[in-house]
RNA sequence: GGCCGAGUGGCGCAAUUGGUUAGCGUACCAGACUGUCGAUCUGGUGGUCGCGGGUUCGAAUCCCGUCUCGGUCGCCA
């Protein structure tokens, strides 16, 4: 190494001693007769002096620009104590410089790059490589590496085995749309890359392999989001003879450890559980964020005979009406405010939004309170939890647009009150997902999960029979599936699969996919049913949001060193991008669109 | 595909809502300075207001179209 420690290393400790340190220039500061020069690398910033009684150094150094990489030799000072710096970890010593050499230059970078920096998304991904060089950006990836390092760790002690599954597989036409590789040598025919391992996993327990994990990349081609990106990180694992339990406790365990590694965070297990039913109920949504209380309370039976016709309309008509209580909230929201909401939950397809404060000394007060007798009010009320100083905020409507409508409104209540602290982590497993879902676009039930998902064994005689068709009673059915959700964000997917081929036939039946169709699709993998499957179940926790989260950020780009934006490009390299004719060619490929011309990479 | 927001020197933003020569911070360049640490001080360079069209005596500002970026709904088994 042509250093002898690095940036972040050096102490008082050290003073006296000859080092060498190579890195960045962060800044400099000249001030004629001395010059201080903050070299940084990834492991932190020193404090370079140049001085007027080396002035040939000195003389160096007034050409020396931000970014550069110099090699610097020197003694190592501690600081007078008036001049330590406590900010920085190397803050009681400096290097005085006896030699230095500029190892590279530095053009005048196009944004700035210290901690200080608002630079706008687009210029960083450009120059992403300068971005990746901020503290900030290098925390991120310490704390990926090593929350990854932590599970596999875990992984390893409990016996499991990483195994590869391929990139280059065959498309299965369920789900998220395929990324397609077109074969050279098998012209007209494609490869599909994974929207997950999940077949092979599930294989690979065929194959007696037992305990298997991966950290794996996966590929969807859909629209994407803040959370979203078209490749994406999963620690995907799979057991054979596991039960749910088993699976909790293994990631319960994992999460604990990355936490601890990542962060220093204490995750304890084990986590909080609810059925999808119960959190639908409670919270309007599958993944709620149980950093703070506030649940919803269903008052449909309470105001089916009122005189207000928004309620005891939708109640005719089977919606639902369902309230939230914004806990002494009444004087910090006026008329207008609460109106004004309406604006955060119209995406959902919501009307309107009622509410009723309660001012007081007991008195309603609200635009509906005029058609409820006071006993209905009351009544309301004490279903919901509503005392003096609260604001009640009602929804009717159909059961879906009430429940996205205010679990939507309570996220937005828990931001804009405080009511939760950044840095807290809850979990909570979320079971039992309906094992169907109706299908508006195609008219039919589909797998909410996926195809392999195994039914409640409570649930299921009621296969027996079952049919595909609206308000068929498939909708009822659940199945042994389960979320692991962390503050209002779905971190993980999971089930107990089929393991029993008549089982999975009959699921392949029931969701209209036919005997050939079936076997032209998964027929390798209804046969390996066959020979002996053992029963098992897995799951497979988002990377990129695990440590999005740990970090503090909604936005996994910032835990990606090289993500792509909202329309999929890689913004430095330009990808994706046409290829030569001769390409094409080889791959008896042509276009039948004609290109954008795109904008210059 | 729908909706919302944004696009102004290299970067981050402003422009009293249609009014004179488009400002501020930072970066950059030059100079000064022996203890700074987001150094300071003095001076300076740099802009076809994303692009195209329209309204107007006059457009960064209003209208239409278009492109780009972000958020979101649909979508994401």
């Amino acid at each position: 190494m042509i250093r002898t420690h690095t940036c972040g290393e050096l102490r008082k400790e050290h003073a006296g001693q000859e080092v060498t340190l190579a890195g960045w220039v962060q800044n400099r500061r000249d001030h004629g007769g001395v010059m201080f020069i903050d070299l940084r690398d990834r492991y932190g910033l020193t404090q370079i002096k140049l001085d007027l009684d080396k002035s040939e150094v000195l003389e160096l150094g007034q050409h020396v620009r931000n970014e550069w990489v110099l090699k610097v030799t020197g003694k190592v000072l501690e600081r007078p104590e008036d001049m330590y710096n406590p900010k920085m970890i190397t803050g009681q010593i400096e290097l005085d410089v006896d030699s230095f050499e500029v190892i590279s230059r530095s053009e005048v970078i196009p944004f700035e790059t210290d901690e200080y920096s608002k630079a706008g998304e687009e210029i960083r991904m450009r120059y992403r490589y300068l971005d990746l060089r901020r503290p900030q950006m290098q925390r991120n990836f310490e704390v990926r590496h090593k929350a990854i390092a932590a599970i596999r760790k875990v992984m390893d002690e409990q016996g499991f085995l990483e195994i590869e599954t391929p990139i280059l597989g065959k498309s299965t036409p369920e789900g998220a749309r395929d990324y397609l590789v077109p074969s050279r040598v098998h012209h007209g025919e494609y490869y599909a890359l994974p929207q997950s391992p999940q077949i092979f996993k599930q294989i690979l327990m065929v194959g007696g392999c037992d305990r298997y994990y991966q950290i794996a990349r996966c590929f969807r081609d859909e629209d994407l989001r803040a959370d979203r990106q078209p490749e994406f990180t999963q620690f995907d694992l799979e057991m054979s003879f596991a039960e749910p339990d088993d699976i909790f406790a293994i990631i319960e365990n994992c999460m604990a450890e990355a936490f601890k590694a990542g962060i220093g965070a204490e995750v304890k297990g084990p986590f909080e559980r609810m059925d999808y039913a119960a959190a639908i109920r409670d919270y309007g949504c599958d993944k709620p964020d149980l950093r703070f209380d506030m649940k919803l309370s269903e008052i449909t039976d309470l105001v089916t005979e009122c005189g207000f016709k928004v309620f005891s309309a939708v109640a005719a008509s089977g919606g639902v009406i369902k309230a939230l209580v914004a806990k002494g909230c009444q004087e910090n929201y006026s008329r207008k405010d609460l109106d004004g909401l309406h604006e955060v939950i119209k995406c959902h397809g919501a009307k309107g939004l009622a509410w009723i404060k309660i001012l007081p000394g007991g008195e309603y007060n609200g635009a509906p309170v005029k058609f409820f007798e006071k006993e209905q009010l009351d009544a309301i009320a004490a279903r919901t939890g509503a005392t003096e100083g609260d604001i009640m905020m009602f929804m009717a409507d159909t059961a879906h647009i009430v429940n996205n409508s205010l679990a939507t409104l309570r996220n937005k209540w828990g931001e804009m009150e405080n009511l939760y602290k950044k840095d807290d982590f809850h979990f909570v497993w979320i079971t039992d997902f309906p094992l169907f879902e109706w299908s508006e676009e195609h008219n039919r039930w589909e797998s909410s999960h996926h195809p392999f998902t195994m039914i409640h064994p409570e649930d299921a005689d009621q296969l027996l029979g079952a049919e595909n068709k609206k308000g068929g009673n498939l909708g009822g059915i659940r199945s042994t599936s389960y979320d692991l959700v962390l503050n209002g964000v779905e971190l993980a997917s999971g089930s107990v699969r089929i393991h029993d081929s008549e089982i999975q036939a009959k699921i392949f039946s029931l969701l209209g996919i036919s005997e050939e169709e079936a076997k032209e699709r998964f027929g390798f993998f209804i046969d390996a049913l066959k020979y002996g499957t053992p029963p098992h179940a897995g799951i497979a926790p988002g990377v990129d949001r695990m440590v999005a989260m740990m970090l503090g950020y909604d936005n996994i780009r910032e835990v990606i060193a090289f993500p792509k934006n909202q329309k999929a490009m890689d913004l430095m390299t330009g990808a994706p991008a046409g290829v030569d004719e001769k390409q094409l060619r080889d791959l008896a490929i042509q276009n039948v669109a004609i290109q954008q011309p795109k904008k210059d990479a």
